[in-house]
DNA sequence: GAGTGGTCTAGACCACCTC
DNA sequence: AGGTGGTCTAGACCACTCT
């Protein structure tokens, strides 16, 4: 029995996977499965639809909806805020202030952001730890030409806490990457020479102007993990 | 001039923003919505479940729908075939493989695939090359039993390439980490000893068999990039 | 019990694109 | 020029869950 739009995925799905339609394989149209399988063909839409979305199918006017040739898996991830990671692994959050000053940033944070050298940001360095254990080194460089004043106590409200609340919702980007700890990484998160980091990347932006870039150094073991 | 959903979409985020709804609050219903923007509730609808999908709105029912208090941000990753994104750089792809032969899997694979340690599997190791400099070492462990015969001389066509066109669009799991080299590693993608390596781990499934298990170690400087 | 979102329908018009 | 997907409508019924 085929009912909603789920089960309508669900079975194109199938065919699919079956070869019954094979990748490059041109399907039948909405209108002829809404006939099929005794639907509206808004109902057949939606299901095609989330296909389309999640790189199974490539519709298009007039040329009909294919089974991609080249399968471009779309991973989801969650990046939640640090503290939450934490809490939800069972552990307790604490976090100490490192380092905290004003100045021009370096020159590919400034590139990064937009913004010229000469561009005057605050600097924030923060250790989360985990159950006591060094987690994640954050550091963060914040354009507070376009924060709300006045900015908290950074040393009391975490900055990764306090954007949340304050500057929610605003556009950016993501980007992982493996590095070799510094001396400095490797001193202040207790690692031995070396340490191969996982290093997360965000620069978060309003409509016109850069808000914050940062840099997350995970602690080695860190994963981030994700359900096709 | 308020259109489709998309606008309709872009005017609740706008709203947002800029605090009109702060997080935690509780925003109209679908029909006030419907009413104040002069649409149908289907494209309200469609508004709202795009928002909610990607981590901005809380929806239940009765309960209503809420900006969502801590924002778990959705990062969308594209997993392309290796020679899709090399090419993709305006590179040249090409492979070597290194190592096949028939054996138990070691017991993290075998666990991780839900084997008996005792199973045989396929093990192949391949490493892929871009503009003729390593680019990503490819380890993995093939499950014959559910795969279609007969398979193809590996060492002519890619195990990454052939089980797209083969196994397409089946169930996995993905994880990224970050882990030192070993000196194997080292010695074959040329590296300094203790080299950050970025890690992608991936396993994947049929309905009810797994069908294979695959370690990518990625030359430094590799980067996984996403938009917001 | 009642209010809210989730979904479906039958029809319609339109944008886009291949033919 | 015509076929296909993209979207919208007005209405309806249902599932869920809060009160």
């Amino acid at each position: 029995m085929i009912g909603g739009w789920e089960d309508i995925r669900a079975e194109v799905l199938r065919r699919i996977r079956v070869r019954d339609w094979p990748p490059g394989d041109l399907i039948p149209t909405e209108e002829a499965l809404a006939i099929e399988f005794g639907c509206a063909r808004a109902t057949v839409n939606r299901a095609l639809r989330e296909l389309a979305e999640a790189g199974v199918l490539e519709r298009r006017r007039k040329a009909g909806t294919r089974v991609a040739m080249l399968p471009i898996r779309k991973a989801t991830l969650d990046i939640p805020v640090i503290r939450q990671e934490i809490e939800a692994r069972g552990q307790t959050h604490a976090f100490r202030l490192l380092q905290q000053h004003e100045g021009p940033p370096p020159v590919p944070v400034a590139s990064r952001l937009g913004l010229p050298a000469t561009a005057r940001l605050i600097y924030l360095e923060t250790l989360h730890l985990a159950d006591g254990q060094p987690f994640v080194l954050e550091t963060r460089w914040l354009n507070p030409a376009v924060l709300p004043a006045p900015l908290p106590d950074f040393a009391a409200l975490s900055a990764n806490e306090w954007l949340v609340t304050h500057i929610a919702y605003a556009t950016g980007d993501i980007a992982f990457s493996a590095q070799t700890a510094t001396a400095h990484e490797a001193t202040i998160m207790g690692l031995s020479p070396h340490a191969a980091l996982f290093i997360t990347e965000r620069t978060t932006w309003t409509a016109e102007a850069p808000i914050t870039f940062v840099r997350l150094a995970h602690a080695p073991g860190y994963r981030v993990q994700t359900m096709v």
